[in-house]
DNA sequence: ACGCTTCGTCGAAGCGTTTCGATGATTCCT
DNA sequence: AGGAATCATCGAAACGCTTCGACGAAGCGT
């Protein structure tokens, strides 16, 4: 392995000189520097990184804080990793990855304490997250990727939830559609405090009684079968049910399936739009699903983004931050027809 | 922060003594370990992780290549990264996400000059891929998560892709299908060396030959779009269709679009069997996909175990092993029913 | 021409571990 | 009983870098 030592020998000057070349701390005349560079290049120096953590206590390691429930595994988080490597890449810092639950505190102060990372990015956050107390009183700085319930002096990036449920419903509005269904994660989502849910799900009742309508909410797990039921439901409650607004992709392509089973038209007899959603999943439905699409690379690169400036050790208030979903209209949505008849209950699939 | 010295000076020891009761690498006396374990819990100690790093020469760090090109975005995928998150949790190592494209070797180069990484786990390994060479030149150990044309030498684990499209092939004509298409990935993605898409097309044509059946293979991006064009393209080669056999989730979805508006059902005018999926993706569609279900987390934990083994540092044989991918009937395929009759030319979407 | 800054560079002391050789204290064999 | 072998522990030297104080050589004003 070839050290600073021997770049230093190559190029007649200190050690040190080689790592002030390097890192900047100090000034160094052009012609050394140039002499310095020349034998970095001709040895094929790499810097030893632990070495380097080691003596600076900067790893230039981020840490992805990612439970990897089934839930958080979608196209818009792969996007969101996407953006945050390749923001990580360009600023020479590392993404390591960790799989550790919301709820593990242990793990996350044993990983935090081992000081191995400069910084954390926080995913799957909840409305009451113990890993920001954990994180604040490790030193660790940190970013969230969602946002708690109280969120004064924490940094974060986040969807604006409110502005998608508003772009989502204005649309269908907008479209002539009066009775929609908002179909939800599960209860037990809900219960546990998983914030896109009860964010959106508050935010479409505010609207909806904001434009004196009805909210009807769904639930269903993160399964096709479980929309479907989903669906069935809310067709009992609401027969005239003329949208559905969608937050759980994977219920909404069982709804999708109920209703080509219930002999109901995409967009003719009901209209879908479905909110966080990437291009791609959207284009697996027939037709293509309008979408409030997520902004998930951006989302990532916007996260490392912040907490590099936090880590140059910007004293400022916490960067607060939330970004848009942008309304894409495709085909399954569309302007109100009539008030869809149908036969009462529907047939079971198979 | 509290180091090995204050845990020495607090059990009354000396740092190389907590240093041994810590990696077990001489025998200590049962008496001091627990003095020392003690301490260690009473000053709440966690090794620092740079430290450890640079003086044992082992980071505990895995490296995960995962170029993030539009394709490798799946579940599949996913899960293959949760398995491995978990299995290096297990063993108390780390794993970090580098999104280096394949072609990259410069980058890779340098991330593996930093001498940051234990090992390296390969994905998205194309036939002649040029990063085996590297990482061998450079001394860090790996494992491929596919498998390289020439893999004498090379440890690998991946999926069994002959396995998989007999099993497939052979449940069709199990069915009675003797017109299958198989819509592969596009030509661009063959071009390229994309492995998995070259050896199930080839296994593709062997077992149709051997059953004495004309293999048709039509490619497609991996967009519903290129789908719907691809299944056109099959129905104009070859007008008795009764099966799909895909390679290719993303454009499958656009098949299954076109085949409803060409007023095909599925299963009973066509069969579909999706390959190397997973059930959360199979669950999507309506009916549900039958699918040889991809082993995705089971192959990121053999991986991650493999790559620990070779750490171990056994000169054995390199670790090569093939997972089959399972036969799950859902509810696209069933037996031929007729030779459908169609309309001819089929009418585009909207 | 004098001291005073400023500039560029050097040497050495860490950073918190691991690991190697050495050192007493025991135990064992004859 | 005496020397060899074994055992548990210690001290110190790495590991490859950063960073701090120091120092000679220029450049400055007066």
């Amino acid at each position: 392995m070839v050290t600073m030592h021997d770049v230093a020998r190559h190029a007649g000057v200190s050690v040190s000189t080689v790592s002030y070349v390097l890192t900047g701390a100090r000034p160094i005349s052009p012609a050394t520097r140039k002499r310095v560079l020349a034998a970095m290049a001709e040895l094929d120096y790499q810097p030893n990184a632990m070495a380097r953590g080691l003596a600076s206590r900067r790893s230039r390691i981020l840490g992805l804080l990612m439970p990897m429930d089934d839930r958080g595994t979608g196209a818009t988080e792969t996007a969101f990793v996407t953006g945050a490597a390749e923001a990580a890449a360009r600023a020479a810092h590392h993404l390591l990855l960790s799989p550790i639950p919301a709820g593990d505190v242990d793990a996350l102060r044993r990983l935090a304490s081992q000081r191995i990372l400069d910084g954390a990015l926080v995913m799957e956050v909840q409305m009451e997250d113990p890993r920001v107390e954990v994180l604040r009183e490790l030193g660790v700085p940190f970013v969230l990727i969602g946002r708690t319930r109280d969120t004064t002096g924490v940094p974060f990036v986040d969807i604006d939830f409110d502005h998608t449920v508003r772009g989502a419903v204005e649309h269908l509005l907008d479209l002539g559609h009066r009775s929609i269904v908002f179909v939800n994660h599960s209860q037990e989502a809900l219960a546990s405090g998983y914030a896109p849910a009860l964010r959106t799900q508050e935010s479409f009742t505010t609207v909806m009684a904001e434009h004196g309508l009805e909210p009807l909410v769904v639930t269903a797990e993160d399964t096709a079968a479980a929309g479907r039921a989903a669906l069935r439901t809310a067709l009992v409650q609401c027969p005239g049910l003329s949208a559905v607004l969608a937050m759980n992709e994977h219920a909404l392509f069982g709804v999708l399936g109920e209703l080509a089973l219930q002999g109901l038209k995409v967009p003719d007899d009901v209209s879908v739009v479905s909110m966080v959603t990437s291009a791609q999943v959207a284009d697996l439905a027939t037709p293509a699903l309008t979408t409030m699409t997520s902004p998930g690379s951006t989302l990532g690169r916007l996260a490392v983004e912040v907490l590099l400036r936090t880590l140059e050790g910007s004293g400022g208030p916490s960067h607060q931050e939330l970004v848009t979903c942008s309304l894409e209209v495709r085909g399954s949505s569309g302007h109100l027809r009539r008030t869809p008849e149908r036969t009462p209950g529907g047939v079971a699939s198979r």
